[in-house]
DNA sequence: GACCAGGCACATC
DNA sequence: GATGTGCATGGT
């Protein structure tokens, strides 16, 4: 989905760039709301692909079928089943205190969760030791479908070397940045995120200076308009 | 063999 | 509030 192009701020800009040379990126990749969750947790500093192995072990010992159900397999064992996405003792206990938070709470239902106004699920979630802003965010996002713009360390990266965002700057002013200027639409931000994950890996980190990053014109923008 | 990946909590200053 | 550190596997 395109952003029309009617009184364009940069953000915007860059966001169509990025659209237009990338494509749909299809995110989250998790065949279920409870999948997506525990995605958010497993893929906390660790690249997706080994978060991928992580979860399929837990799909093949039927761990995803329902929250309760995962709440109640030892630390032990999830901790085995996890290991390949790394930090598998810390991780083990965070997806745990997440399902024993929604046990406790909801009674073990993503429907009940799922009904829970936006603000207060963003306080809820901040709670559960284990889960920071970018994991919440990404929960109420791609799992909830709520208007949340995800800020990670690529968001930071990138618009800091396109000069957009202050380096240092904390994870809501950049937050409230992109909100401000983007329409409050899901499948915006769902996609730019997805979108700048994708330049960063892709191009920032290997070819930081790179010619053809889809941002080049962007940053020129920059210099005139911010 | 070094470096990095779709963070977070906790300790210390 | 800012900064440093532990957590850990697997790919480049």
């Amino acid at each position: 989905m395109q952003i029309q192009r009617r009184r364009c701020g940069i953000l915007r800009v860059a966001y169509n760039k990025l659209y237009e040379f990338y494509g749909p990126q299809h995110w989250w990749p998790g065949r279920s709301r409870f999948e997506v969750i525990i995605g958010a947790i497993l893929t906390q500093n660790t690249a997706w692909r080994n978060v991928e192995k992580a979860i399929k072990n837990l799909r093949a010992a039927g761990c995803l079928s329902s929250p309760s159900k995962f709440h109640n397999i030892t630390a032990k064992r999830l901790s085995r089943l996890i290991r390949p996405a790394g930090y598998y003792n810390v991780k083990a206990k965070r997806l745990k205190n997440f399902t024993g938070y929604l046990v406790k709470r909801y009674g073990g239902s993503l429907d009940k969760l799922a009904r829970v106004e936006t603000g207060r699920l963003r306080r809820e979630l901040l709670e559960v030791n284990g889960i920071g802003p970018e994991t919440r965010d990404s929960i109420l996002l791609y799992a909830f479908m709520r208007p949340v713009f995800v800020v990670d360390a690529y968001t930071k990266r990138i618009f800091s070397r396109h000069g957009l965002v202050t380096r240092g700057a904390s994870y809501e002013s950049v937050q409230a940045l992109f909100t401000k200027n983007l329409p409050p639409e899901v499948n915006i931000f769902n996609e730019y995120h997805a979108l700048i994950v994708r330049l960063g890996k892709d191009h920032c980190r290997k070819r930081p200076r790179c010619e053809e990053c889809p941002l080049k014109s962007v940053k020129l923008l920059a210099k005139h308009l911010w």
